[in-house]
DNA sequence: AACGACCTGGAATGCCATTCCAATATGGAA
DNA sequence: TTCCATATTGGAATGGCATTCCAGGTCGTT
């Protein structure tokens, strides 16, 4: 194989730390990783040098890296919602909870495709719950009646995790380019030149794109969600 | 190191195969291994195994494995755009190529991730522009001002990549399951099983989850977005 | 002061994407 | 037909990664 002779047995072990490794200490370290680099900023080699251990120690708090993303999924999600209401109507208070996940996700780009894994692989866990009911109490008070508040709670989370999602993406996109408004100005000017007979709608919205307001543009579709939402009454 | 000493040069290599290896084979193998076991299902032996063939054959195809994802996304989608239209009313389009893509979807379930990545990593290739048009053609002809395209065209996607996505995720993660019902029903115990003060919406609709239909879920939330965007007519 | 449960970190394993390269086809020029 | 340049192939090597194993340390209890 491949064998080099063993030499001895380790001498020597570097000083045990004295500070605690928790659970809590190697999630928060993760979420910084994540910020950082994204998901494939977190491996256990940058966690291991942040923290000044080795694998075995993180393992012994953390089944694997799924669960430290679930983990960290949790509690970006957790601080995102706990935010104090208000807002006064029902209708402002839904676009107060949307815009903080909308942020949230923003702030921690890989946070949309946890959120969805999170929502569809754990959900007895305490995010799906935490969320559902986040919405669906203010969807409640918008006087939805009772049969159509599953419906339209999951429109609203749907929404928002899609906008905000494709949001961060871009986001991520536009970091690796100089200047925002001058990457939106050249992909505005190739859609212009795509072919009219193709890609008439592209061409024709392609002016639309240059320095529009993300923020707004999530608010305006929101207002659309929430206008169907509340338009039997 | 570990050389093992050379053992000198090849003396028989594997008879050369006859049919040509070209991209579009490997495009389309990719997207079988992609459906059958995800994302994590597309590794480059297993590439190399269905396709009797080793990695440098595949690379000198495709430059690596980021683009193959992207070629995979691009020949899934662009079949999934590809339905004539047979709907009447332009409502009716929306709904009609909203489906498909849910659809498309619902059988690939790696492509959600995939669309929103190359929706902004890629502005300026094929697909955007594709899906764009698509959605957008359907919103003019509603009656939509122009000013409003490019926003209300944007919800639209948004709100249908968010669904997709969740509904897609559910889909595998329930697909390790026995049965649907009885996941669903597990999943609607827990929820009711609750602290009623910390999650009391969640409780209220545990019971809305039990055999619900995800598409028309889907369709009542598109239903919404679709009121809202004509809602100012 | 010694025992065991808890905790640590380094080495070993096996998978993966990617690169390198020697070997092989193929088709046009001589 | 022979020969060569170019296109194409597949296997070996490389380096990174998650995860497992294990030989130890630490500390509270007795």
């Amino acid at each position: 194989m491949c064998q080099d002779g063993g030499m001895a047995t380790r001498e020597q072990r570097s000083q045990r730390r004295t500070d605690g490794l928790t659970r809590e200490r190697i999630v928060e370290t993760a979420v910084t990783l994540l910020d950082s680099a994204g998901e494939r900023g977190l491996t256990f080699k940058a966690l291991t040098e942040r923290l000044a251990t080795g694998p075995g120690a993180i393992y012994w708090h953390v089944p694997n890296k799924d669960a430290l993303l679930a983990a960290a999924t949790e509690a970006v999600v957790t601080t995102a919602l706990a935010t104090g209401t208000t807002a006064a109507t029902p209708r402002e208070q839904v676009r107060e909870v949307s815009l903080g996940l909308f942020d949230a996700i923003d702030e921690h780009p890989w946070l949309a495709a946890q959120l969805t894994a999170e929502l569809s692989r754990n959900p007895r866990g305490a995010v799906t719950p935490r969320i559902y009911d986040s919405f669906g109490r203010r969807v409640r008070a918008l006087g939805v009646p009772e049969s159509g508040w599953f419906t339209a709670t999951s429109a609203l989370v749907h929404y928002v995790l899609g906008a905000a999602g494709q949001n961060a993406a871009n986001a991520v996109a536009a970091d690796h380019e100089v200047d925002r408004d001058e990457f939106l100005d050249s992909v505005s000017s190739s859609w212009e030149a795509l072919d009219p007979d193709d890609f008439p709608f592209a061409r024709a919205v392609a002016d639309q794109l240059r320095g529009h307001d993300d923020r707004r543009q999530f608010l305006d579709g929101l207002d659309f969600v929430l206008t169907g939402i509340t338009a039997g009454r």
